[in-house]
DNA sequence: GGGTAACTGTCGTTCTGGCGACATTTTTTG
DNA sequence: CAAAAAATGTCGCCAGAACGACAGTTACCC
């Protein structure tokens, strides 16, 4: 085990919540794997491969439609973990997982972690909070999709990159390209939209990159979303 | 508690699924309530009020855009659980809940439920596969709206409403605008591809019906989504 | 520093689907 | 049985956005 992979598990307010016992128990039975670009951890409708969490690096949860076009979910990073549902229900995986930046990925094997839950059935209870968590943001995801413009949707993930990636110099360094994936729409929607925005003062663009003052974007969002009755 | 809706909630594969002890805890603490059509049973944002159960009638989960149009995520009717997510992790709720058709409903109100998982802990981990169940079910709807065009959205939803509803008469009680509200489209969008599919022989239309054939749709749509390389 | 790859800006063209409008059919209700 | 309500069938118009194409710009790499 890396000694900073550990530290890095130990920053992580969930992992820290749990009680030291399980905590030393799911160290004990994890691997730690160096993952290039293009590295493929699962694919859709694989058998449970096992628990993960993103120590560092970026990986893509994606999927594929019949055409072969590929349609993506999220982003995930540091502090990240994924492969839940799978190591629980058994089924196979629901998305492909991508290695985008390089990445650190700390693994509980399939195997190890369902005996570790049957030792310690209380570790059933702690995961409660991350499926909630993340019923929560499919919720949000469908909800947007449905109701909201691409500017809005657009706005609305930009603040969401910015929250989570915590925005190192003030910009996000991200493409067009990806923003539309995210969004599943195409790159020259995403350019218009952006341009749009940054005539109106409400962002900046450059190459591979979106700056942005979250203040600005979440009053201009605010007003769009809450319409005035004059 | 009405003699009916515990032979029910007996029948219903989770909730026999549960140890003795638990099962008596959750009936213990459970009210019935007869609501008629059009009632609500809670508002998005509200505080969590309980977990509940559907024992007969239809419970339509929505949500409202800025501009008020409604947008309906699914219906429940016998057998389905709901409100979980709230229980859990007493933040407010995501959606609206309202009464579709005269239902019965047991709740577990949100105080009892709380002090049930504190005093049976081992209640948790059977939270677990309704979770994971739920997660699944939310991806399916995004990848489908992200990438399947409205004439096989509609056949899915068909063919799940067809699943839940155990068809009555061979055909489902529906309007076109129900589906329309579902698959977050227009009724004429809707009525356009019914008639498509009757003219291609999937499925009879009647006033408020849509009879169809299980096979000969999953057939079809089965061909649509894998493409065939000549 | 020159070549290549990645990213961005900006055209058209085409098409799906939203929306209003209105007629028709079926069911319900008094 | 008549009137109202609910559901369906069908038009035409139009905005949004997909898609292909291509030029311009920035970063990267040998």
């Amino acid at each position: 085990m890396t000694p900073d992979v550990t530290a890095n598990l130990h920053k992580n307010p969930w992992f820290s919540s749990l009680p030291l016992h399980l905590q030393d128990a799911m160290l004990a039975n994890s691997k730690v794997k160096q993952l290039k670009t293009q590295a493929v951890i699962h694919s859709k409708g694989q058998a449970p491969g096992g628990l993960f969490f993103v120590h560092s690096g970026k990986v893509r949860i994606s999927n594929f439609t019949p055409d072969g076009k590929e349609v993506v979910l999220t982003w995930l990073t540091s502090g990240d973990w994924f492969g839940e549902i799978s190591s629980f229900d058994n089924l196979p995986r629901t998305h492909c997982a991508t290695v985008d930046e390089p990445a650190t990925i700390l693994t509980i094997p399939h195997k190890a972690f369902a005996q570790l839950c049957d030792k310690y059935p209380e570790m059933y209870r702690y995961f409660i909070p991350i499926f909630c968590q993340r019923i929560r943001a499919l919720f949000e995801i469908i909800d947007e999709a449905r109701t909201l413009p691409i500017k809005l949707q657009l706005i609305k993930r930009l603040l969401h990159l910015y929250s989570t990636f915590d925005g190192e110099n003030g910009g996000l360094d991200v493409s067009q390209e990806s923003l539309a994936l995210m969004l599943n729409t195409t790159r020259q929607s995403v350019n218009r939209w952006l341009n749009e925005l940054q005539t109106e003062g409400l962002i900046q663009l450059a190459y591979n990159k979106v700056m942005l003052e979250p203040k600005i974007l979440q009053e201009y969002l605010h007003n769009q979303l809450n319409p005035k009755f004059q």
